[in-house]
DNA sequence: ATGCGGACCTGTTAGC
DNA sequence: TGCTAACAGGTCCGCA
């Protein structure tokens, strides 16, 4: 489920709840996530202190004094800050309970996601370290995509949504980055130009930040921090609107699979 | 090096 | 109403 957009608004509504704070307890009611929850979260993570919450593609990363907890919240995880006290709910998998009072609350009903320690740089982390640039850094650019697409014959819309090429671009955001670009989704990456790639990174940009501002896509089950859905549904143009006009030329919105992955463009607007 | 399919899970919905 | 199949925001891994 959560995109960089999700995964951002999250960090926003946690950190301020999370800074400065010493972990008192965790609570691990279900440890069978996408990979076991490691010893150190019950040994290490008890009594240190959270120095500061930050992202990198789709991971959030907490440092403090001991090591840094990492934690994926796969397709359908979030993270919520509540009263310590509050019950917890169906799928909510671990606790992390602060001194000040509130709780951090892993909750992830497919378990796909992870929460992982390491003592070391956590952007040296193995699952970390090939992750390509950051989408809306200024790294991110039409030259790198081009120079990396060069003799591949993937989809572009595979391609970026590659995370060693780009992080954090998922299957939302990529359908609606190539319909605002103008580009057809299984077109081949090596076969774009670069005026063309100047237009995705434009449109990735704007997608991302644009959603940002919406505090991410609720789709089904998507929470932000505070235990709120993001708004940017009902701005999606393709995402989930197969079958329906396209919003700029009223043709009828194709849906086909690139990856596995349900794919929606406009024949007539995406060439 | 690149690309593909399978795997990991539960919940919701569409179809019979 | 109930059963079954397909699909869902991610991404790692093993194999060709």
């Amino acid at each position: 489920m959560p995109e960089l957009p999700e995964v951002e608004t999250t960090r926003r509504g946690i950190k301020p709840h999370a800074s400065g704070q010493v972990v008192r307890q965790v609570v691990v009611r279900e440890s069978r996530l996408r990979w076991p929850v490691p010893p150190e979260i019950n040994t290490l993570l008890p009594g240190s202190r959270i120095e500061t919450v930050w992202r990198r593609g789709k991971y959030l990363l907490f440092r403090t004094g001991a090591g840094t907890l990492i934690v994926h919240l796969g397709m359908s995880g979030s993270l919520r800050v509540e009263a310590a006290g509050t019950a917890p709910k169906k799928h909510d998998h671990v606790d992390i309970c602060l001194h000040g009072g509130n709780i951090l609350r892993f909750n992830d009903a497919r378990r796909f996601g992870c929460l992982l320690w390491t003592n070391d740089d956590p952007l040296e982390h193995h699952l970390l370290s090939k992750l390509g640039p950051e989408p809306l850094q200024d790294e991110f650019t039409a030259e790198y995509l081009q120079r990396l697409s060069r003799g591949r014959k993937a989809a572009v819309k595979t391609f970026i949504m590659d995370s060693r090429v780009v992080a954090g671009i998922g299957n939302i955001y990529a359908n609606e980055a190539l319909y605002l670009a103008g580009i057809r989704p299984g077109r081949a990456a090596g076969r774009i130009s670069l005026d063309r790639y100047r237009e995705l990174v434009a449109a990735v940009r704007q997608v991302l930040s644009s959603a940002l501002e919406q505090g991410g896509t609720t789709l089904r089950d998507f929470v932000g921090g505070d235990g709120k859905p993001g708004y940017f549904r009902q701005r999606l143009k393709v995402y989930d609107h197969a079958g329906e006009p396209c919003p700029g030329c009223g043709s009828e919105l194709r849906q086909i699979r690139l990856g596995q992955r349900s794919t929606v463009y406009c024949e007539n607007c995406q060439t």
